[in-house]
DNA sequence: CTGAAAGCGCTTACAG
DNA sequence: CTGAAAGCGCTTACAG
């Protein structure tokens, strides 16, 4: 400011201006600079006045190649405003911060081609970690395709996290983070069958999708630790999301003239649940006198809406910062680490026991 | 794959790496991956298939050195969940990704010093914008942190964006995108005055905050609009968010032994008006039968909860859009440019026509 | 403690 | 159409 420059007459002003008008080396600037070797305090001094007064900041691309400089962790979601996904971004976020670490973003909108896409771009940034996230469908083509990223990632220096997925063969060197989703389901259905129910309906969920599979998984564990018969259960997924929990609650309901055997309804998702909770409604069905109604996620809409959903809570936030703290850990080994995070289930007033 | 490179054998594989393959110079593989130069098909079909082979991508920091490559655009937030913020975020990493651009995210947590910080280690990123966003107290601190940021990105060939925050002195050279704050609630308190409500409290904003200022000033004009004298205005703002929004809603009703002579609350934010109603639900009052409650910024919570709560929707994701589209634009003139973008009114279950 | 110089991996005039 | 070379802005051995 004020005092103008030999040569930030146009564009920015480089290291080599801090040198000129600090009267030192280029090399010495950029050693008081990174302060991690010995100056003295008088060139310490002309420096950093110099620096200030051009108002001089490095050029990260600069610092990048000559091995140096401010790393960079990369995060692909599906998308940016599902709380799930939002949660595990800020935790990414938060914790590259407190590492030093920006963090790159990108919304791969469901589509593997964009996702290859952006794994790539990551690899030319040179991204220290890109972590994935979301449920998929886990096919041979999925596990081939991240036994690639993991390959070309870690061939680069980087490394691929893969957060509420499965995990690809063992010798795929990558870091996985998961959350107990069965167990979670396990839980919430335990939580009802203990009330009395024996007749739950499970909606809401995508066939083949695995973080469906785990929970329709969950539930049924549940059901036969607890002697009901496979017969019983009542399974309806078509999708996850508000949209598909109208519908299959619809479907069930039709079905049955408005009169369900079922006295629980277990969903797939928050969304979901309060979709059904709207359904029985307008079928003149009350939540949770006539029909108790258990979500999964804890969504923020679980807290809000009447009345209060019970659900199973998954550590969002907490995933994305295990995924960046495995991440950084210890980069010499290339082979697979994982981290399992518990689930619990939250209650709150969408269940009743069962009056015989 | 399989083959091995010569040079590959540790580390990343450059571009030397690719023209040693395919018997050509580095220009020409230069060439042929930017595509923007003539070559010969001979030297393409060889430069291609040796990068394949030795699945080569650029390193994104070398071509940043050289003036090439892809740009970045740096999304700046209070936090990354709150679902205004995550529908900016989500607009500006949509309009970046369509314009081939990467988005940064960092979360400032509303400190101004960790938002200085991060601009400047924008400014090493040389990201091609950086869009801050959220309401602030405008004071004369705040402006001229907005002048100083402007400054510096601009002279080095940045560019700052203003989203939904107000904009620093017209001289600055800054991207303004804001929405239409005052309008939005005038139009939802025009809407209560219409439905025959007089004494309407306004509760759940922070006296200070631009963003609360702007819509206590729409709730006054439209009063004075509609003929109801200032001195039946009730305003309480003991700040944003559910938890300020309980307290409010609990201090006016406590005032009047829960016998309110206001018919109706309009709330600073939608998580202030879901706390108020649960806060007149407890108090024996029905919403909207004896109360009627509107919100603002159309924030998901609004459609979900019961009753449908009516308020004024914020173009959050469009915010973000704009906010990179015109930071896109014409580089040209280092003039500020602005963009005010309209809000309107969603009409849900919340508010009745009072009867006599 | 400090400077000159090489080098990081690209791109792009400049010749040919 | 193609190559040799300079240059982008730093960092870091290598001498001193």
């Amino acid at each position: 400011m004020g005092e103008r420059g030999e040569t930030e007459a146009t564009g920015r002003v480089t290291i080599r201006d801090v040198a000129a008008r600090a009267g030192v080396s280029v090399a010495t600037v950029s050693r008081v600079l990174a302060g991690n070797y010995p100056t003295s305090a008088a060139s310490r001094a002309k420096v950093l006045r110099a620096a200030k007064d051009l108002d001089y900041v490095a050029n990260a691309h600069a610092r990048a190649l000559a091995g140096a400089g401010r790393k960079t962790i990369a995060v692909l979601l599906l998308d940016v405003v599902s709380s799930y996904y939002a949660a595990v971004a800020q935790g990414v976020e938060k914790e590259a911060a407190q590492h030093d670490r920006l963090t790159l973003v990108a919304s791969t909108g469901a589509d593997p081609a964009r996702e290859l896409a952006l794994v790539q771009m990551m690899r030319e940034q040179t991204a220290e970690a890109v972590v994935l996230v979301g449920g998929v469908v886990e096919d041979a083509a999925y596990r081939e395709r991240m036994a690639q990223y993991a390959q070309s990632l870690a061939a680069a220096g980087s490394r691929l996290v893969l957060c509420g997925r499965p995990a690809p063969a063992p010798d795929v060197p990558a870091v996985v983070v998961e959350y107990d989703n069965e167990a979670g389901a396990h839980a919430v259905t335990s939580h009802l069958l203990g009330a009395g129910h024996r007749k739950i309906a499970m909606i809401g969920y995508q066939p083949g999708n695995t973080t469906g599979e785990d929970r329709v998984r969950g539930y049924l564990r549940a059901l036969a630790d607890h002697g009901v018969p496979r017969s019983d259960a009542v399974l309806h997924g078509v999708g996850f999301g508000q949209h598909n929990g109208d519908r299959a609650m619809r479907d069930l309901l039709d079905r049955c003239d408005g009169k369900p055997e079922f006295t629980a309804v277990f969903a797939g998702d928050d969304r979901v649940a309060l979709a059904a909770v709207k359904v029985l409604h307008a079928y003149g069905l009350r939540v949770p006198e006539d029909i108790s109604v258990v979500g999964y996620n804890d969504d923020p809409v679980a807290a809000d809406m009447t009345p209060g959903l019970t659900t199973v809570h998954i550590p969002g936030e907490e995933l994305g910062r295990t995924a960046v703290r495995l991440a950084l850990g210890d980069t010499g080994r290339s082979q697979q680490r994982r981290q399992l995070l518990g689930t619990h289930i939250v209650i709150r007033d969408s269940v009743r026991p069962v009056t015989p």
